[in-house]
RNA sequence: GCGGGUGUAGCUCAGUGGUAGAGCACUUCCUUGCCAAGGAAGAUGUCGCGCGUUCGAAUCGCGUCACCCGCUCCA
């Protein structure tokens, strides 16, 4: 995905003011800390708990078609076979020897040619190697073509003006992906990057005991899949949704907690009626067009209808903790990006200062998953739908024939995976008549530490103020969200050295903080107070001062000042009235 | 994993071989009448870590770890 604009500063601004405010710090530092893995501090763990509750009450409690999952990280190895990532988490990795540059061994592109196999090289000032280096020529050019490189080979291993030695005659090879295409150069033998993390169950240890910690919550979703269906009186379309940690070995995490090593996804697996299914119960099927109306799902929306309404509802929930469409960015992935078995994918990105960014991936990922488990487990994984069955008896033979025909058409012109033969798709029509049906699925999934991540980018402003001295400084304030913000308000008594004032103030933490969190200070002076609170991001500051006490008339009395983090606004507000004025607030 | 950069107080940084510093932040006290006021006192460092060179290392060398940038990777 794109990078636009790379904002360095910014970014280390935020990283330094997420460690001073205790939003999140390196992982174990007090030993040199461990490359990608970020701890969450006192405010960032409410930050994070906000946004995690704010997910799972948008995607399952508000709804009457989701239900939640609390699985396991280490799950039985076998799952990691039937999803693929046992094999393609495993990505071997080729260095060219001249430039560094690195290749995915099995994707440099296949050559043929002469090639040269140097033994060393001798050179001014005795200078010398010993290390052998080889060269693939295309057929036709000359030898010294591939001297010339050689040369920088063993040049940039210190031999000076190098003459290499063997390599006079060329060896015909065909076929190879054992050089840099780019210059002939050798590459070292392909290493293997398995980006899931092993461990051993139980206390023998050996190879068979090999598990994973789990590289995505989502296929703990799928393996239970028939226990959900049995025991909650769900129906298709409807969905699963977890949250939880998962742990990837990265090659490189960077961009502070954006690519870490452990992390935290909210996935939801969406199952809906294949389209066939959906054709004979609704009598056709509604695909998408564009300003189609997404708002309430309808029997008869195909799988892309459902794949445009769920990337409405993600967007929609972004923009309800402040991630508004101008941060927010969209890549729909062609069909080169695509996986075989995928049908759609989008990606919502977020403006990050260090680029264009991907906070959430929506893919239309058809019956791949659960068929995959299905055929390693040898457990059926398929819905069982009344109303289907019911429909289906009453098709005629030839309407049966015309959806089989429609499918084989579709199968053939297929340009990715393996097509279903005829018999495959009979098969599969036959099973869908009796009202079985493996469902397709439709999967959000997001990054919990990429969206704590962009709404603190977001949240991050600086303004230059001037000080009470007329000295002008930067101030930074967090406008994070009410609904998110880790301190929901700040309590404060005007003076600290005034009983009254510090009593009072008591009372009215004591009143809000069993509904929120609240901060109580009574340091330093009150302006000082307010601005360490606009960098902790909290929406609002309640300050008891004379007024409070009745010094100003008794209309003033038990009123405190409410003040607004963004617009520094104050409002007079009865203490009887305060806990509903905030609550209506911060919902 | 490769190349480049960085690492000194909580934060931002100065300090190029000779007793570890500044600003801000922090703690306590005084003061205080709404947006980082003022005064006084105080605490804070294995100079990322290890090894070496040296009479002596934050400073020089080697190694290592972490972070940043660029490759590469991101099923």
């Amino acid at each position: 995905m794109s990078t636009d604009k790379k904002d360095t500063s910014s970014m280390e601004k935020l990283v330094s003011l997420c460690k001073r405010r205790g939003f999140i710090y390196q992982s174990s530092e007090i030993y040199g800390g461990i490359g990608g893995f970020w701890d969450y501090g006192p405010l960032g763990a409410e930050l994070k708990r906000n946004l995690r509750d704010t997910w799972w009450r948008a995607m399952t409690r508000e709804r009457e078609d989701v239900v939640g999952l609390d699985a396991t990280i280490i799950m039985h190895p076998q799952i990691w076979k039937a999803s693929g990532h046992v094999d393609t988490f495993t990505d071997p990795m080729a260095d060219c020897l001249l430039t560094k540059k690195r290749f995915r061994a099995d994707h440099v592109d296949l050559q043929s040619g002469m090639v040269y196999h140097f033994t060393g090289a001798t050179g001014e000032e005795s200078t010398k190697s010993d290390v052998p280096f080889a060269v693939l020529t295309p057929f036709g050019k000359p030898r010294e073509s591939a001297l010339k490189v050689a040369k920088l080979f063993y040049e940039s291993r210190g031999v000076k003006t190098p003459e290499p030695t063997g390599g006079e005659q060329g060896e015909k090879v065909e076929n190879t992906r054992a050089y840099n295409p780019e210059n002939g150069a050798q590459l070292t033998e392909p290493r293997p990057f398995n980006l899931m993390f092993k461990t051993y169950v139980g206390p023998t240890a050996t190879e068979k005991d090999v598990a994973y910690l789990r590289p995505e919550t989502a296929q703990a979703i799928f393996a239970q899949f028939r226990n959900v269906v049995d025991s909650s009186r769900v129906k298709v379309p409807f969905g699963i949704c977890q949250i939880g940690k998962a742990f990837r070995n990265e090659v490189t995490p960077k961009n502070f907690t954006f690519r870490s090593r452990e992390f935290e996804q909210m996935e939801l697996e969406f199952f809906i009626k294949p389209d066939e299914a959906v054709e004979i119960l609704a009598g056709s099927v509604v695909t998408w067009s564009e300003g189609a109306d997404l708002s309430t799902p309808q029997p008869n929306w195909g799988w892309d209808m459902w794949h445009r309404y769920w990337v409405s509802q993600r967007v929609e929930y972004y923009n309800s903790i402040g991630l508004g469409t101008d941060v927010l960015d969209y890549y729909w992935q062609g069909p080169d990006d695509l996986a075989h078995y995928a049908r759609a994918c989008v990606d919502i990105l977020f403006k990050f200062p260090f680029g264009t960014e991907e906070l959430e991936g929506i893919a239309a990922r058809g019956d791949f998953d659960l068929s995959q488990h299905q055929k390693h487990s040898g457990k059926p994984q398929e819905f069982f739908d009344d109303e289907l069955k019911v429909a289906a008896a009453k098709l005629t033979d030839g309407q049966k024939e015309a959806l089989i025909q429609k499918r084989i058409a579709f199968e053939a012109a297929k340009t990715k995976g393996t097509p279903l033969t005829e018999a495959e798709v009979r098969a599969w029509f036959d099973r869908l008549f009796k009202g079985f049906y493996v469902p397709h699925v439709i999967e959000p999934s997001a990054g919990l530490d990429r969206l704590a991540l962009a709404v603190l980018a977001q949240a991050f402003t600086e303004e230059e103020k001037a000080d009470v001295n007329g000295k002008t400084e930067v101030r930074t304030i967090m406008r994070l969200h009410p609904r998110i913000a880790p301190i929901k308000v700040g309590v404060f008594p005007l003076l600290k050295n005034k009983p009254e004032l510090v009593g009072k103030a008591r009372e009215v933490y004591d009143l809000l903080k069993k509904h929120m969190n609240c901060f109580y200070d009574e340091t330093a002076a009150i302006g000082r107070r307010y601005a360490r609170q606009d960098e902790a991001g909290t929406p609002f500051g309640v300050t008891i001062d004379f007024e409070t006490l009745g010094e100003k008339g008794d209309e003033l009395k038990d009123t405190v000042t409410v003040r607004e983090r963004d617009s520094n606004a104050q409002h007079r507000v009865k203490i009887s009235e305060l806990l509903g004025w905030l609550l209506q607030r911060l919902a």
